[in-house]
Formats: C-alpha cells, sequence, structure tokens
DNA sequence: ATACAAGCTCCTGCATACAGAATCCCAAAC
DNA sequence: GTTTGGGATTCTGTATGCAGGAGCTTGTAT
C-alpha cells in the first residue's frame, strides 16, 4: 500500500491528550470564571493536588497560560493570575477592532453563496436567543457568527490571533458583554449583507464600528457605575 | 519605611534569569538561523546535553516555543520544527499589514516632538548602513525603527503581537528581506514625516502600503527563482 | 510601641527516575 | 522481492527528590 491517501483518510487517529493541555484549560476556565481571582497566587502543589496530577504537568501548563498571557510567572517567587488594567484593557479592544476588520474584509472576498447561507443560519440562532433572552446562548451565537466569518476569510494565522485577543476581551468585560445584544444583531445583518455583496469596503467599516461600540460602551458603563 | 517608592527605585533588582527562558531563547536563535531545520525532531535529552542542562528547563522552554508557533509538539512524539508552508507566510503577512498600519495611525496620534526627532535619528542610522552596504545593521536599523513607532503609539499589547509576527516574518523571509531596502527606506522618510503631521490617515496608508510591497516582492522573488 | 534581625517554613526551579507508547529493525513467511 | 509480525530500542510524559531562595514569624533592641 504505497498509494497516497485522500487527505480525509489521512486524518489523525485519536492520540492520548497530553495531561498538561487537561491542566492549561481546566486552569485557563478558572481564570475566566472568575474562581481564580486576578493577582493571585498559583501554588504548583496545591493546583497539583486538586486536578489529581502531579506538578510537572502543571508548571507546563502554567508556561502555557503564561505565554497566552493569562499568567504572570515572576522569577523564584511562581505564578500569579494576571490583573487587568483597564489601559490594557483598551489597548486590547484597539487590537480587536483591527483584527476584526480585517477579518471583515477578508470574509467578503472570499465569501460564496454556502457560506452566506450559514451566517443567516447563524444570525437566525443568535436572533432566537435573543429573543428567549437565554444570555448563554446568545454570547455562544455571537461568539460563532463572529468565529465562522473568520473562517470564511481563510486566515488560519489571523483567525488564531483573533482567538486569543477574543477570550482576554471576554475575560475583561464578562459582565457588560452582552448587555447591548440588540443593537449588536442589527449590525451583525448589516454586516452579513456587506459580506454577501462581496463588499470589503463596507464590510470592513461595519465591523470597524461594531467592535468599537464596544469601547463606547464600557466608558458608558464606567460613568454609570462611578455615579452610582 | 512605609512610604511609597519612586517608579525608577521601585525597578526590581536583577533576578535570577530563569534557565527555561535562556534555553528557549538559545533555540529561537539555532531556529531563525536555521542550524535546527524546519520539520526536524527536536529530541529533548540531546538539546539537554548539548546545552548542559537537564531535560526539564528544555521541555519547558519547548512549551513556550510551540505556543509561540516555532515548534509543533505532538502527543507522544516530541517536538519538531515547524515547519512554514507559503499559504501560512502569505497570511502572516495580511496580518502583519493590518498591525503595522493601525501602529503607524496611533504613532501619528500620539507623537511629540521628541519622539519625531528620535524617529529621523533611526532614519539617519538606515541611511548610514544603506551606504555602506552593512546588511545587518540595516536589518536592525529597519526592525529599530518599526519597533520604535510602535512604541510611540503607546499600545503594548499591540506591540507584544507584532513582536511575534515579525519574528516569524524575518524567518519565513530572512534571504530577501533586505533586497528592496531603497526604496524601503525611501518610504520611511515619508511615514516619520506622516507622523509628525499627526496624520494617521497618510501614516496608516503609506504603513499599509509599505507593508504591503514584501508581498509584492515576494511573488516577484518566486517568478524569478522558479524561471531560473 | 516601633524598627530590626535571626530563624523557620514554604515554595520554586532544576535534576533525576520510572512507566508507557511509538518507532525501528530484523527475521520469517508468502 | 514484498509483506508481516515480534522484539528491542528510543523517546516522551509523568512522578518524585533535593537544593536554594523568598517571605513570614518571632524575638530582641532601641
Amino acid at each position: 500500500m504505497r498509494q497516497g491517501l485522500t487527505a480525509a483518510s489521512a486524518r489523525r487517529v485519536a492520540r492520548p491528550t497530553p495531561l498538561r493541555q487537561a491542566v492549561s484549560d481546566a486552569l485557563a476556565e478558572l481564570i475566566i470564571s472568575g474562581t481564580l481571582e486576578p493577582g493571585q497566587h498559583l501554588v504548583e502543589a496545591d493546583l497539583a493536588e486538586q486536578l489529581g496530577v502531579s506538578r510537572q504537568p502543571v508548571r507546563e501548563a502554567l508556561q502555557r497560560l503564561h505565554t497566552d498571557g493569562w499568567v504572570d510567572l515572576r522569577p523564584a517567587q511562581g505564578a500569579f493570575v494576571h490583573v487587568p488594567t483597564q489601559e490594557e484593557a483598551t489597548q486590547l479592544l484597539g487590537v480587536r477592532t483591527v483584527l476584526e476588520t480585517y477579518s471583515a474584509q477578508l470574509a467578503a472576498q472570499h465569501a460564496k453563496p454556502e457560506h452566506i447561507e450559514r451566517l443567516w443560519q447563524l444570525q437566525q440562532e443568535g436572533m432566537d436567543a435573543l429573543a428567549e433572552s437565554a444570555t448563554h446562548r446568545l454570547v455562544a451565537a455571537n461568539t460563532a457568527l463572529h468565529t465562522y466569518i473568520t473562517s470564511v476569510g481563510g486566515n488560519d494565522v489571523l483567525a488564531e490571533l483573533i482567538t486569543q485577543v477574543g477570550r482576554k476581551v471576554r475575560w475583561y468585560y464578562t459582565p457588560i458583554a452582552n448587555s447591548r445584544s440588540k443593537g449588536s444583531w442589527n449590525e451583525h445583518a448589516r454586516l452579513i449583507e456587506a459580506i454577501a455583496k462581496g463588499d470589503p469596503e463596507r464590510a470592513g467599516e461595519i465591523m470597524r464600528k461594531h467592535t468599537e461600540r464596544t469601547r463606547t460602551y464600557r466608558k458608558a458603563i464606567e460613568a454609570e457605575a462611578a455615579s452610582a
């Protein structure tokens, strides 16, 4: 059997998932959910015991979380949950905006009819969740839509970056992320229309304003919180 | 002494640099320089012996290099130097363009007279290197200029991303990176002028075209190589 | 009472040890 | 000659051990 394999059959069989990845995911989840609070000292031995593994995989997971920006590693002192600053949040939103804008432009350039169809499906899913006020579903639908737009663009490097940045943004803005849902999904509709027309200029511009709006919202919320 | 410390005195004293970082840097250097070839299997024990450390720091370094995209980690098989594809290179250039464009816009918005002065200094350094045909200095000057522009923009998150993406781009295009130097530094001059005028639109546009040109160049070089 | 110093405890960073999986090699069968 | 099976080898993944350093506590002096 020296002949080549098709792409489908060449897909590798399930490999034993390294423990470090499971640990890394678990810790990331704990950080995002707030169980592990910003600034908290992460003691390797404790985490290892809680997760039922040795210190080794925990260390490797912490390394990964460090390069991803979730934890800070102080030499000879260990790992601490990263403390997000307001400045950092603002910068992150700016970066996300340019990345998502580019993503929308690429999508508009590469979209095919079947992609457009799928986009409208995801849009509908979001509208349904909105009607039911199902917050969790709404957030999921929002993520799914944005992710799909990026995948239509076909730039994997970009997709990877957006995923990372997106996770951080969600961490910073868990509470306010969904409050402006209605308007957000109107914008989504217009965005899909632009992509369907193959109009990168317009698609990019809509996405830019769409993501910029998070920043405006943040300011409003903060002002409100300050005066309350 | 409970009083607050000044920013200067608060700077932490020299801490023992973790071995893993030294190893990580060393390996990255070996990969960029081509000593370790794409696709090559990196055996932990061998690396450890060569670098005079145990497997542990090597493993942690490989973790980091993995999340930074320099090596691929196949479960139960270990680390392999990442094999860059043409597709990936193209995608990377696209991402770099949007990031650098944003960087230029921010710089134009935030630049102060002393920044402009420094920019012209760096520009001069590049011109000098160009005149002497000092390739290494030229590349260094180019990096320094771009890096400084980003720092003027003041977005650390962006800076971090650009650094990562930039290193990869340099890896992919080591041979051709400097071939179009002359025109490149003319563009730099116009870019600085735009930043000095505080014109984000124009600065962004110049940077966009500036980085886009790498892509054009690549195509030309490849066509040439193919016909030769 | 406050500042300071010595000792202790805890934790990290690195090294080593061990078990399981993957690959490779070689011999035997078709 | 090609293929197949088994065994040895090699390497990863995980666990454990140990030395050094950081921070805390307690006791002491001012």
